[in-house]
Order: structure tokens, then sequence, then C-alpha cells
DNA sequence: TTGTGGGTCTTTTTT
DNA sequence: AGACCCACAA
């Protein structure tokens, strides 16, 4: 099968059309549809503005979805389109499966919406029908992130450029970004030319030109070379055009100049189009994304309606207010004010902590509290519970603390199942068996697993195969017959010749066995063997995915359907059993929900990203308040923002402060969880730090349990006792080194505050007055300690 | 050819 | 701290 030939809708387009409404159809428009019950008033207008663009600016937990399946339905009921007219675009396969799911539960069934798909999927449907206009075949491979970088290190080789200083990385970056903006070679800018060393746009072209004799893709071509078909042949766009007779675009506002030109372009004749987005959600904007393409839809499409959806149905009041006064902060937004029926339900909550295992430590027990059920919260399965972290490496901590307590979670996001080396191993043997041409898979699997063929041996492959102009498997066989290799590497290359060409044959056979195959070809290989033997921790899981794998292909007919899946598809699929919290990035969490959210480490510099700000300055923070805002919106009924005071950075503790976001949170919907004043930076608008002074006064270290402990200890070891030394401030510039519990910091601090949690022991050390002194003091419940008011 | 030790870098992620 | 990558030695 090739599902390319199976996606030709397109010609059923030349088939007759019914003119106008049948008589039911009529019907069915004349009484209020069914469908239409429980939408509120602005949902309703989204659903039924039919004429002309639409722009549907749909807040958090508005009901987008169901507007959008609605109005889905709704063309369809009152006739206005059949189902193979209507171009419904998302960016994830998750929220095109679950649009299918709504339509089809709505519909019973949505099989005529073959134009229902992520912009990938669907460029690929159309790219395959008019490949040759590019100087593709039609049965182009789609290449990965893998291969791209490795076809990309050969040319930079090629070139003799230092991969050292210009990373392959960075060119891939480079294409990537250029790609998503629709440049081509030739219409990279002038300006970009300083861009990798001054050779760029050069080895952009040389990497194109690649790409066409490998007839390969990456993933931006998919979209570009669409693009470009639709601008250089004016017949083809308007086949499509009139072929597409209403366009649905959800997360409009996460669109690229690409994907943005694409639209427009198959827009521009009826404009019946329909964006649905929300300009407070744009979290992509390092990748591409223009947030100005939602800000522009009105100039874009003069007469648009724009219709707003801000009654929010997810969400407690509390969680709305803090989340629009955090938005509040941003310019340039179109603006919407989210509001609810809903006049219950509980505070947000802030809480600092001392360092990040104290927090995760506390995130733990709460989150046993709230299974267990609390005063103020019913009980709740852990499927409920989320946190949301910024950045992937905080997700440690609480998989190490979970892990410890034994609590079930899960993580999302995490490397792709279809990312994994043996599941991408496993497949290039698939490719090279069906594809003995497919030089990457070669590559890829030739030494794994090792076969004694390292460099040398590979070399003198990649030569007799260019001398001979055939792909790498066949100059392996020549070299064989020539007796270019020797020793141990000639009989296992020999060995995986044979193998390849019997695999090859059994994929000719009329409806082979794909699975028993599959399952031969990994045995055969010795790549099963390969982890059989490797004695390492992770080897157990690895074998599993590989069964996982074998598992999935009963789903297609064949290798061929399947690896044509895979090449688009590359979501983790596997559900496990049983309630587990989740863990994952913010960025993940965007349109999902749960009642109960934990937002730790709101810190400055990791929330919002430092590097973030330094390299998109405002830009850059209001991304990240963005991110801030579809944190909070998460949640259903509880929401628990922390941060800590110290945190680990790349093996050095940091003295942190609280986010500025946290600032900006308003006080009267917030529970603060931490006695006022713990923290130096104190708690913002929320809760300002009290004076110092106030809080030195309550300090009360000296008649501590702790502290006279510690003047035993003292006397014991016949060293000087503690120092009194109320009511002075220390300047912390002047700090070399403290201890606190048994942690030992080293560092300067030319600002921030210290503290610890109730009986730590606490020890400073100076070194600008003089000689070095020691003071030492104990962190008392009252007084977590701030500024060391000794 | 394969294993190892030192140097480098460190956000977010879909297709 | 920890992952990754490359250069070098066995």
């Amino acid at each position: 099968m090739n599902s390319y030939d199976e996606n030709d809708a397109f010609e059923a387009a030349a088939a007759p059309q019914p003119a106008g409404l049948s008589l039911s159809q009529r019907a069915m428009a004349a009484r209020p549809a069914p469908y239409m019950d429980g939408l509120n008033p602005a949902q309703r207008a989204a659903v039924e503005a039919m004429d002309g663009p639409v722009l549907m600016l749909a807040g958090a937990g508005t009901g987008k979805t169901k507007a959008l399946t609605t109005r889905i339905v709704h063309m369809l009921n009152t006739g206005r389109a059949n189902p193979n007219e209507i171009l419904a675009v998302t960016f994830t396969n998750k929220a095109a499966r679950e649009m299918k799911d709504r339509v089809g539960r709505m519909m019973g069934g949505a099989d005529g919406m073959k134009w229902m798909g992520t912009f990938h999927s669907i460029s690929v449907k159309i790219l395959r029908r008019h490949a040759e206009l590019v100087g593709l075949k039609s049965n182009f491979t789609i290449l990965d992130t893998d291969d791209q970088l490795r076809l990309l290190k050969q040319l930079i080789a090629a070139n003799s450029i230092d991969e050292k200083r210009w990373p392959a990385r960075m060119l891939a970056g480079l294409i990537d970004s250029w790609k998503n903006r629709a440049w081509t070679p030739e219409k990279v800018p002038s300006a970009e030319g300083s861009a990798y060393n001054n050779r760029g746009t050069e080895l952009y072209a040389q990497y194109q030109k690649r790409l066409l004799d490998l007839n390969a893709t990456d993933f931006g071509d998919l979209l570009l070379h669409t693009v470009t078909i639709f601008q250089t042949h004016p017949d083809i766009l308007a086949q499509y055009q009139r072929w597409f007779k209403f366009i649905l675009v959800d997360e409009y506002q996460d669109t690229n100049v690409a994907q943005y030109l694409w639209l427009r372009l198959l827009a521009q004749a009826h404009k019946n189009i329909c964006c649905v987005g929300d300009d407070d959600q744009s979290i992509y904007g390092w990748r591409g994304a223009e947030v100005g393409n939602i800000l522009r839809f009105e100039s874009d499409f003069p007469g648009c309606h724009v219709v707003r959806l801000e009654q929010n149905y997810r969400s407690t009041p509390h969680i709305l207010a803090s989340a629009s006064a955090v938005i509040a902060g941003n310019s340039g937004r179109l603006g919407k004010t989210l509001w609810t029926d809903e006049t219950e339900g509980e505070k947000l909550r802030l809480i600092g902590h001392w360092d990040g295992e104290e927090e995760a430590r506390w995130i733990g027990d709460e989150v046993e509290a709230l299974q267990r059920g609390t005063r103020h919260m019913d009980p709740h399965s852990l499927d409920d519970m989320a946190i949301l972290v910024r950045a992937s490496h905080q997700m440690r901590a609480f998989e190490d603390r979970f892990m410890t307590i034994g609590l079930p979670y899960r993580v999302i996001g995490g490397p792709r199942f279809y990312e994994r080396a043996e599941i991408r191993d496993a497949m290039a043997y698939f490719r090279l068996a069906i594809s003995p041409a497919d030089d990457l898979a070669f590559e890829r699997i030739i030494n794994t697993p090792k076969r004694g063929l390292g460099d040398k041996a590979q070399q003198s492959i990649q030569r007799t195969a260019r001398d001979g102009g055939m792909p790498l498997l066949n100059g392996a066989r020549r070299l064989l017959g020539d007796g270019g290799v020797s020793g141990k590497g000639a009989g296992q290359l020999r060995a995986f010749t044979e193998g390849m060409a019997r695999w090859h044959e059994a994929t000719l056979v009329p409806d082979y066995n794909h699975i028993t195959l599959a399952e031969a070809i990994l045995e055969e290989s010795g790549y099963i063997a390969m982890w059989q033997n490797d004695k390492t921790l992770e080897a157990p899981g690895r074998l599993e995915n590989l069964k996982e794998l074998v598992k999935a292909l009963e789903q297609f007919e064949n290798l061929q359907g399947f690896l044509e899946h895979v090449s688009l598809i590359m979501d983790n699929t596997t559900e496990e059993q049983g309630a587990k919290i989740s863990i994952m990035t913010l960025h993940a969490a965007k349109g999902l929900e749960f009642p109960a959210v934990f937002l730790p480490g709101w810190e400055d510099g990791l929330f919002p990203s430092q590097r973030s700000m330094d390299e998109s300055g405002k830009k850059g923070l209001e991304e990240e308040r963005r991110l801030a805002y579809v944190g909070i919106t998460r949640a259903e009924k509880l929401c628990t923002i922390s941060f800590a005071a110290n945190r680990r950075v790349y093996g050095q503790w940091q003295s942190q402060l609280p986010s500025r976001f946290i600032d900006e949170l308003p006080s009267a919907h917030v529970d603060i969880l931490t006695p006022p004043g713990l923290y130096g930076g104190g708690f913002g608008a929320a809760a300002p730090a009290p004076k110092l002074e106030e809080r030195v006064a309550q300090a009360d270290v000296y008649n501590s349990p702790g502290w006279r402990r510690m003047q035993d200890r003292a006397a014991q070891r016949g060293t000087s006792q503690p120092r009194e030394a109320k009511n002075t401030v220390i300047d912390l510039a002047a700090v070399s080194s403290f201890t606190i519990g048994d942690r030992v910091f080293h560092q300067k601090f030319g600002y921030g505050t210290i503290g610890g949690i109730e009986g730590d022991k606490l020890a400073v050390e100076f070194d600008k007055a003089g000689p070095k002194h020691v003071v030492a003091g104990f962190v008392t419940a009252a007084d977590q300690s701030h500024d060391l008011p000794f």
C-alpha cells in the first residue's frame, strides 16, 4: 500500500457536487440543531459565522475545541461543505486525533474528513501528489533530526569546516529557522550572509541539493516545498483553493511564517478561514512561531468576524484572577477578560522552601495529603494532579523523591518512543530491508551491533559505492567480492549483506507476514543479542521497547505502511495502567487541565529563564509570562506555586530570588503558607518582606535548644563559643562561606538572603573583616533566617 | 577497532 | 553534577 495513493480525495472533488441544499439538509437547518445545545452565545456566534474570515479568540478553558468541532458539524449538517472539502489543521497529532474523535462522536463517524490533520501530514499528502515539481519523486522519505544531523556533519566535513567551532547543531538550527520563515536558499536575505562563518547560505544550498539526491525531505521541507509549489504554480494552487471550501486552524498563535503563507495562499480566494487561538498562550516563539500572525489577523483579513470566548468553565475565580493579573503585565495583547460563574474555590497557595529537595519533599507530602483528602479538598486521584516545571532537568528532583516514597508518577514528554536509539536502529534495519538504497539507514546500522567495521572499513565502502555509482549496500557487496575487507569484518559484513538480501526478498512476497519478518530481522542481525548481552541497567528496558515496537506493527498491513506512518507520528502512545501524578514541562502542559497543579521553581533566572531574557529581552520575558499564564490556567481547583531559596545549578549551589511573577500575583487571591519574611525577598505584592529590624526582633535564636547544644559542643571541643551578635546586619558581600545543617556553601553573595529550615545549625565565615572569624547560630521555627541577624 | 578519559556545555519541543 | 563528544591509547 502507498498512503499517497489512498489520499486521492482530490480526484473525488471532480465528482459533481450537490447544488445547494437538499431538502433534508434544509429541514435540518430550519430547526435549532441539537448539537448547538449547551453552547454559550459567543461559542454559538463562532459556530455560525460562515460568511468570511473568522478569528476566534479563545482564552484558556473557554471551550474552544467544543466550538471548533461544533462548527465543523454545523458546516456538514447545513450542507455547506462535504467532509472532504474541509481543511482542518492542528499542530500536533494529539490535537488532530482529539478533533477527529469529537467530530466523530457528534456525527457518528468522521471518515470522510481526509483533510483533518497536522500542517505536516497535510503537506505530505499534497507534496506526494506534486513531488516532481520540486525535484522529488512521490515516494520521497522524510528524515528525522538524527539523519539530518548526520547529513550535515558529512557536508561540514566535506567543506573542511572545523565542526568544533561551527557545530552541526548550529547549522541545523539555522536552516530550520530559515525554513520556518519560508526562505529557500535563494531567498535567504543577504543580511543573514554572515551566519555560520559566512557559509550558512552556501551550506544550506548544498544540503538542499543533497536531500534531492537522496529523494528525501526534512520536516521543514514539507511546508517549504508545498508553499513553493503554491507560489510557482497558480493552477495547482487554484485547484486546492476550490477544493478546500472551508479552512479551520487551531492554535493559530503558534504558526510560523511558512505556515502563515501556506494558509494565506490557500485562503486568499474564498477567505472562508476560521482561526482559533489565544495570543496569551503563544509559547513557541523560540521555534519560529510568530505571535504577530494572530495580532495581525484583522488587517490580513479585513472585515473578519472576531469572536471572543471569555467564559471559563475550568478554573475557580481565584485561579482566573491570578492568571489575569500576571498576564496583564504583557503589552500588545489583543485583550480578553476571563470570567466564570463559579464563586467557590480555594485561593492559590504560595510557599517558599529552603532548597529544591525540601520543595520536592513538601510537594510529595502534599500530594499524599490530597490523595487522602484535606479539610478543603475531597480526596483526589493521582491522575488529577500535575507538577509543571519550566525546564526538564527540574523533573529529576521529583522523580527521585517520588521514587523513595513510592508515589506512582508518569513523566510526560521525556524522550519519545520513536526517538529512542534502539527504536531508530530497529527502524533503520526495516528501512534498509525495504529500500536497499537507503544509505542513511545503512550508515546507522552497519556497525550496530559491532561488526568490526570501523571508520576505515566504512570509508572503503563509501569509496567503492561512489566509484560505482551505487548505494552503500551494493558498494559493500562489491568490496567484499574484490576482497577489499579483511579479517573478522569480512565474515560479519558478508553475513550482514546476505541477511539484507534475504529480508529484502521477503518484503517482495505479496502478503508477507511482516511481524514474523521484523522479528527475524532483529534476531538474525544480532541486534537483539546485542542488548541481551548488555549488562547495563537500561538494557532490559530497551528490549522491552523493541517488543513494544513489534507489537505496534500489528496495526499495519506491512512494514512500508508502518514506516510511512511513523515518520510523521512521533508521539509516545504507551499508556500504562494505574493512577499516577504527571510531571511535565509547562510547554508540554498546554491544552491539558488538572484539578490540582503544582508549579515549583518560581525563581528569577529559572522562571523566568535568564537565558530567555538575555537572548530576547522584553520579548523573551513576555513569552515567559505567557508560560506562567499557561501554567496557572491548567489548574481547575487548586494551584500551588513554590520556590526555593537555594538550588543546585550545574553542580553549584546558588542562592535564588523569588520569581518576579510572584510579585505580580494578586495578594487577595493567594494564601501564603510560609511565615512572611522567611526569605528576604518576601512575596512581592502578595506580602512584602518585613523590615529587617522586625525580623531580627522576632528572631529568638539564642533561646533555642539548638543554640545551647552548639555552646555545649564548642565547650566540649575547646573551640570558641558562638558569638552573640544580635541586631547587627551582615554584609553578605563579605561572606566567604557558610554552613547550614550539614551543607557547606562556598560562595560570594553580592545580594540575597540565606535561610534554613527549623533545626538547621547555621554558621557564617567572613573574610573581609580582618582575620577570618566565625559566627554561629541556630534556625528556629519563628525565624528561618534571612539576612543573618547576629 | 574499541574503550576510556578529559574537555565542553547546559530551556522550552513538534513534526 | 552529568551527559555528550572527541581525541588518544591499547
